[in-house]
DNA sequence: CGGCCTGAGTTGAAGAAATAAACTCACCAA
DNA sequence: TTGGTGAGTTTATTTCTTCAACTCAGGCCG
């Protein structure tokens, strides 16, 4: 029986990951939502080889997550900082999730290094609460387990046979 | 001046994708995800080299992600399938952030190719709306931008110094 | 029984990517 | 002039991917 399925190298996840699945991204962009900039505060805090960390740095830049910046502290010379684009820092999320799942299946006995807050970068309401990533559809039914979902083929669906 | 910050090697988003991050490895688990249970399935769908596949899947079941599970069709001998455990399972909320952020910033020109939706495994319900990802604090926030939220030590914690 | 087919892998050789360590380059400071 | 620093490059070694060919167990056909 022949039938066919969502192709699925013509798909989004794919395609992301074509972007950020290469070793080092996704900690190369986590480092940059904690506040690093510059390469040698990359490299120290991964650990990753220089060339490596050039090389995706580069590559960041060109994929548009990452935007390098010209700076110049006082008497020094012009050096080249590297933030996060608005495309970049919408990987929040992806993130989270990652972490997330990490602390509940990967723990560290002592509980995770890492919490997630409510807490803007104008700090004035600062509410501080432990952040989650949860799924949620259109009609507002929130909290949905994964076996909640599933995929269906969008707008721009490609099909392939399959046996 | 010497700062104190949360080693980043420990941290559940490093051994997440210790576990996840190498290639092949979310998109064998997107697969699954959609119900791809046997070897054969997995190799012509992603059009991954047999070997990778094997050494992928044995990484992956090591690691708790998916369970090797023995069948046999009348007439055939047993065979062995892949299903995702609970473990597994829980990437969805990951897979689908990755897949949002695609579609946003690596769009085909058509559109999405694919559409998560909210339709349980038990169709009884069938609300059928797109799902989405968003970011929920534990007081009942929702969908917090990517800015709204930063990362603080959790009980875990270790710390290096640096510069 | 013997040859052929299929699904599920293994093995091996060749190419690509990661790592570690040494090297460059521009500038500043003593 | 010598030394130091941040930001990279180069180079050699190891590891990973890929591709193609091979194995292995059983079923099917004549």
């Amino acid at each position: 029986m022949e039938t066919r399925r969502i192709d699925p190298v013509n798909c989004s996840v794919a395609r992301a990951l074509s972007v950020v699945g290469e070793r080092w991204s996704l900690l190369i962009v986590r480092e940059a939502l904690d506040g690093a900039r510059r390469f040698g505060e990359f490299h120290s805090r991964l650990g990753i080889a220089r060339n490596l960390l050039a090389t995706r740095l580069e590559t960041l830049v060109t994929a548009g997550v990452m935007r390098r910046v010209p700076y110049q502290e006082p008497g020094d010379r012009q050096r080249f900082a590297y933030e996060l684009t608005e495309q970049g820092r919408a990987l929040r999320p992806t993130l989270v999730a990652l972490l997330e799942w990490g602390d509940t299946y990967l723990a560290d006995p002592q509980g995770p290094s890492v919490i997630v807050r409510h807490r803007p970068v104008d700090d004035a309401s600062s509410c501080d609460e432990p952040v989650k990533v949860v799924l949620e559809c259109a009609a507002g039914h929130s909290h949905l387990a994964p076996d909640d979902v599933c995929r269906t083929p969008g707008p721009g669906a490609r099909f392939v046979e399959s046996s």
